[in-house]
DNA sequence: AGCTGTACCTGCAGGC
DNA sequence: TGCCTGCAGGTACAGC
């Protein structure tokens, strides 16, 4: 699922391709997704892309601000005059537009940014660029690895916590970035039961879990994010992290640390992978 | 206050 | 073949 690494890759390459950009049109293709389409978006150029947690922002040059979040399903596809070797996963993506896009930016320079959501889940929001930060998602945020999530805090946040360590790494207003995919592989790798009460784990094990964490997501990143269901980079194209799971996704297999099988349940509603063997 | 369960949505896999 | 059911999950929100 889009987690941390994943909105990153996509943060990267609208960066690339979208900085110093135009838009010249709005084509609204879900009229959900935003109200009067043309309006503070029109004629205002990119000057940075921002992301916040699973949260992306893009600035624009008149102090409003394009506040996305792609939740499961929601993809940014660049096509412009600069990419030639890179062709968009038909596979993942379609022709474009496909029946799935959901809002098409025309930019300068003859390029198209198409914004896709199958699931229409996602949210997209214009508005100034000093609101974003007020917006609820944004506003309770935690702290994010590789930023400002500190070990004392981490501690702190598993020692007052009464749910599974597993519900407690996802839960976006403890710690931001982490979701389903992460927080079964840093488990795994941490050898720590996910269903134990975040408040049990030691001063040693908490340590352990804090390095895991960081190690998947950057095992994500260095993948360019994994393709469950159908995120793809800005450029169209699938990542290759889900050929790295851990965990996730790999029940009946064998587990990476011990000679046990990694068992499928599910916590708070959730599929959870791990290993009965190691995992403690 | 803080936690859990459910709704949102749609494609897809599996069963019959 | 085709219908039906259940499953996938990030967040928002109701309810305990």
């Amino acid at each position: 699922m889009p987690e941390l690494p994943e909105v990153e890759t996509i943060k990267l390459g609208l960066e690339k391709y979208l900085v110093g950009k135009k838009i010249t049109d709005i084509e609204l293709l879900d009229n959900r997704l935003l109200q009067d389409p043309e309006l503070h978006l029109k004629g205002a150029k990119v000057i940075a892309v921002k992301r916040f947690g699973k949260g992306l922002v893009i600035d624009l040059d008149n102090n409003y601000s394009i506040a996305v979040h792609i939740k499961l399903t929601g993809q940014f596809i660049y096509q412009g005059n600069e990419i030639k070797k890179s062709p968009p996963s038909i596979k993942l993506v379609g022709t474009l537009p496909s029946k799935f896009t959901r809002i098409i930016f025309k930019l300068d320079k003859n390029a198209n940014l198409y914004f896709n959501d199958v699931r229409r889940f996602a949210w997209v929001k214009v508005l100034k660029t000093s609101e974003v930060k007020r917006l609820p998602f944004f506003k309770e945020l935690g702290p994010e690895p590789f930023k400002d999530l500190k070990i004392d805090y981490f501690q702190k946040v598993l020692k007052k916590s009464n749910s599974a360590v597993k519900s407690l790494l996802m839960d976006q207003k403890k710690i931001g970035g982490v979701g389903n995919i992460y927080a079964n592989d840093a488990l795994n790798l941490a050898c720590i039961d996910p269903r134990r009460k975040a408040s049990s784990l030691k001063d040693e094990e908490v340590k352990k879990l804090y390095a895991a964490v960081h190690e998947v997501l950057k095992r994500g990143l260095k993948y360019g994010g994994a393709t469950e269901i159908n995120f793809v980079n800005a450029l169209g194209q699938a990542g290759k992290y889900l050929e790295h799971f851990l965990a996730y996704g790999r029940g009946g297999e064998k587990c990476y640390n011990c000679s046990g099988t990694i068992k499928k349940i599910r916590i708070a509603g959730r599929g959870t992978y791990f290993c009965p063997n190691c995992q403690h």
